[in-house]
DNA sequence: TCGATCATGTAATTGGTTACATGATTGC
DNA sequence: GCAATCATGTAACCAATTACATGATCGA
């Protein structure tokens, strides 16, 4: 999902600048995306050039003055369209992935200091996530509440898939290892 | 991980020239990275005059001559040390999981076809690259093919994981439905 | 008085992609 | 004769981040 569709998401329920939008997404989006003044306002820049939003400025004193955004029709039928569009195919790409690959350069003990301070990592996420239930169940719709669920259970999916490739490094073809077997 | 870092650990292994290790990520990293030519030459340039990696060029008649890279003690320094750094925390950035953000948006019947046309296209994911295991097994080795059972459980988490939301839109809050019940 | 909040924007940089340019050799 | 493989590279472009620039007002 391009800023654009994102943009035109948050300005179908209301009219804002670009302040705003940094702020609305920042609270609710901010777990899939972080979106940044460099980015939005040539965006809402060029989307009032295409007609997908109209401005209406606020003259204001001591601050610049506000520019507030409303979609319109068009901008509408875009955002619909693009959310009916076909999602494109999502790579697992984790950061973990491509350390796992190359592993065999590491001894042993670091693999898994690398691969549990992942989980740690991963854990306290969840658990950051889980404390923020609160505030979610009090402003998400349906769906952005189903949005929470499904990145809860991500993490969790994550979190156990990390313990089960933990698991098997721990049963390294350890020379040692065979040896202790043999001798219990 | 960079392309840097990426480069160095396929030339831990062999010299190879830029060809080469397009190739040689095209078959075994394909799942989570493609890196094209405009971004490894330069990148290997860069890396010799940084001292990672060192050239031998190769005279050639026809074809461009071959340039062949070896990794120094300096680099593989440095990619020990870049294996073993500290893995940026990673987000579940889902693709579907901004849509479903804005499914208020859409019809009943729409959010579901969205929802499905997803999970069937990761299941076709899902089946692509359980056919490939043969050749993963031939050629990875021991963490290559954790890696590639990694990669098929996340893609079985997020089919179940998104079924799941699926299931839940199916519980529509709809008069309709509330109606059949209470008549049932 | 100091930091946060309100509010806009640009410039430099990053880290890539895609398309273009070249051209011999080998196998079908 | 045509496509694929070998082999290099650049230029244009894209989408974004980070840092910079400005400046009032309000609460602790």
């Amino acid at each position: 999902m391009d800023i654009q569709s994102i943009l035109l998401g948050f300005l179908m329920r209301n009219s804002m600048t670009g302040y705003d939008l940094k702020k609305a997404f920042s609270i609710s989006f901010a777990f899939f995306s972080g979106l940044s003044y460099g980015s939005i306002y040539p965006a809402l820049r060029k989307m009032e050039k295409n007609g997908l939003i109209t401005k209406q400025v606020e003259i204001q004193d001591g601050a610049p003055n506000r520019k507030v955004y409303t979609i319109t029709e068009t901008g509408r039928t875009e955002f619909l369209n693009s959310l009916k569009s076909p999602l494109s195919p999502e790579q697992p790409k984790s950061t973990f992935l491509m350390r796992l690959f190359f592993f065999g350069h590491l001894s042993p003990q670091d693999r898994k200091s690398v691969a549990q301070k992942h989980l740690g990592a991963i854990k306290q996420m969840q658990a950051q996530l889980q404390s923020v239930q609160p505030q979610v169940a009090a402003h998400a719709d349906r769906f952005q509440y189903l949005c929470y669920e499904f990145g809860l259970r991500s993490l969790s999916d994550l979190a156990r898939n990390l313990s089960q490739v933990i698991d098997a490094l721990e049963e390294e073809p350890n020379v040692q290892n065979q040896f202790e077997k043999i001798q219990t």
